[in-house]
Parts: C-alpha cells; structure tokens; sequence
DNA sequence: TATACCGGTTTCCTTTGGGAAACTGATACC
DNA sequence: GGTATCAGTTTCCCAAAGGAAACCGGTATA
C-alpha cells in the first residue's frame, strides 16, 4: 500500500519545511528552560552580579548549576563574563545587549502564564466553593 | 553577623514579591517545554486530529508521550477531546479557543528563535571561513 | 480463523537534569 | 597559624523524562 501524508500544513509548506519551521521555536525554549535559567536572566536584567551574589539571591542554586548556566548564557552571547585582575579575582557577569532582548520574550511569557495562573485559581475557587 | 540582603530588586518590591512574580513564566514555561509539546501543539493548530494521525505527523512520537502530553492539554483546557460512538471509537483532538491563545506566544519564541538562529549560523560562517 | 486497524496502556530500560558535599588555589584578615 | 572570602570544579547520587516493545479490547476485512 502507498504511504500517504496526512499531514494538514499550510499548502504551501512541504512536510520538511514544515518540521523546520519548529527549529527556532526549540532554539528559543531551550535557552529560556531548565530550573534556573530565567531566574538568572532577571536577576542579571537588574545590573552585574557576581557570583557569589547571584548564590545569594537565588535561594537554592548551587555553584555548580550557576557555573553551568552560565557558561550556556556566554556561549549564546547573552551575557558577558567580566574578570578584573584584583586579588583575589573579582568576576561580574553583565547581560549583553543581545541579552537583553530577551526581555520582551520574557515578558510575553508572563503576560500569557499570569492570565493562565488567573484561569487555574479561578476554577479550583469554584471547584471548593460551598 | 547580620544577614543583608543583596538582591537588587525594583525598590518597590520585596524579596518575596520579586520571587513570586517568575511563576506565571514559569507555567506558561512549563506547558510549552517537553520534547513534544510544540509540536503537538502546532500540530493542532491546523486543524482536528485523530490520535494515530498526530502519531503519523510527527517522527519519533510514541503512543506514551502522546497519550500523556494531550492528558496534560486537556486537564489545561489548551485542548479538547471528543470521542465519537462509531465503531471501533474515534477520537478526535482539538483545540480550544483558549489554546488558541497560545499561538502569539509560540509566534514570540519563533520570532525570537529565528533572529538567535541566523546570528548562530552567521558566527559559525566566520568561524569556518577561509 | 487470521490479520489489521483504532486508541490507547503497561513494563522495563536508558538518558538527562539536577542536588549535596567536599575540594581547589589564591588572598586577606585576626 | 587559623579562619574566611572569592570563583568556581569534582564526585557521587537520586529523581524525572523519555524511548522500545509488548499488550489490551473492540471491530472490520479477507
């Protein structure tokens, strides 16, 4: 028998196309997901932190997480990582501008997740209602 | 010695307050990332589907990933089931006018995704040039 | 009676994400 | 000399996410 595609994609699209057009969508979340990502974001967006700083803003993270995440927000160039040859070294990490672009994303997220959160309370409100 | 607290915040927030304000992007986070989702979101968004025929769209899906992520759309009301009495069954996904909502969001991070895919590929370019 | 489709579920397994704690070398303060 | 700070790294461990394959009852088709 003849394998068809049931895919519905806009016409114009071939299958692969379609799959492809996806890339950036992951490309994106994957910057923004993962326990500690966004909370180190906002914290950066409000000026440079070091690194003992973030640890203790950020109730939970260890160093070792922080170390990664912020090796990940370097290496897309969202962030910089600045060394001043004090001793012992002092480092501050900064958002870069491209870094800071991020913001409006952010910000649509919380747009949509507060309306969510809005929608969630409201049932469970009617579901214990008397 | 006295605990300070460090965390540069907007003033007129407390710590605490500055805390909760990363939950609506945490859900809306939340109900986008996993392997799957998008795509069996996006998937939706073109019309109804059956169960194997998402099953068929999208490579790699399994029956378990499916059958849990749609659960998860439903119980958020992102997405709707409806069952036909022909036989054997028909199940039918769709979704919902408040899952429609998501596409802006999803518009966002492809936006956002498409503009860090081209400066990726762009470095990369130079990287490689001769 | 055998095979194939539908819409899933169950079991077992591997991979990944992430936490706790100890450790590093350099320096400064007591 | 002992303790603390800085900016991390390393090791070992656990839990969650996800994949492969078998399985389920019901129905249609040959």
């Amino acid at each position: 028998m003849e394998e068809i595609d049931k895919r519905q994609c806009p016409s114009h699209l071939s299958k692969d196309e379609c799959t492809k057009m996806l890339l950036p969508v992951k490309d994106a979340l994957d910057i923004l997901s993962g326990k500690w990502k966004i909370q180190i974001i906002v914290s950066l967006t409000f000026g440079k932190k070091r690194f003992k700083q973030i640890l203790r803003e950020i109730p939970g993270l260890t160093p070792k997480m922080l170390s990664k995440e912020l090796k990940e927000l370097e290496i897309n160039e969202l962030a910089e990582r600045i060394v001043y040859n004090t001793s012992p070294v002092t480092v501050e990490y900064e958002l870069t501008s491209y870094g800071r672009t991020l913001k409006g994303l952010i910000g649509e997220l919380h747009h949509w997740g507060s309306k969510h959160r809005k929608r969630v309370i409201s049932k469970s409100k009617k579901q214990f209602a008397s």
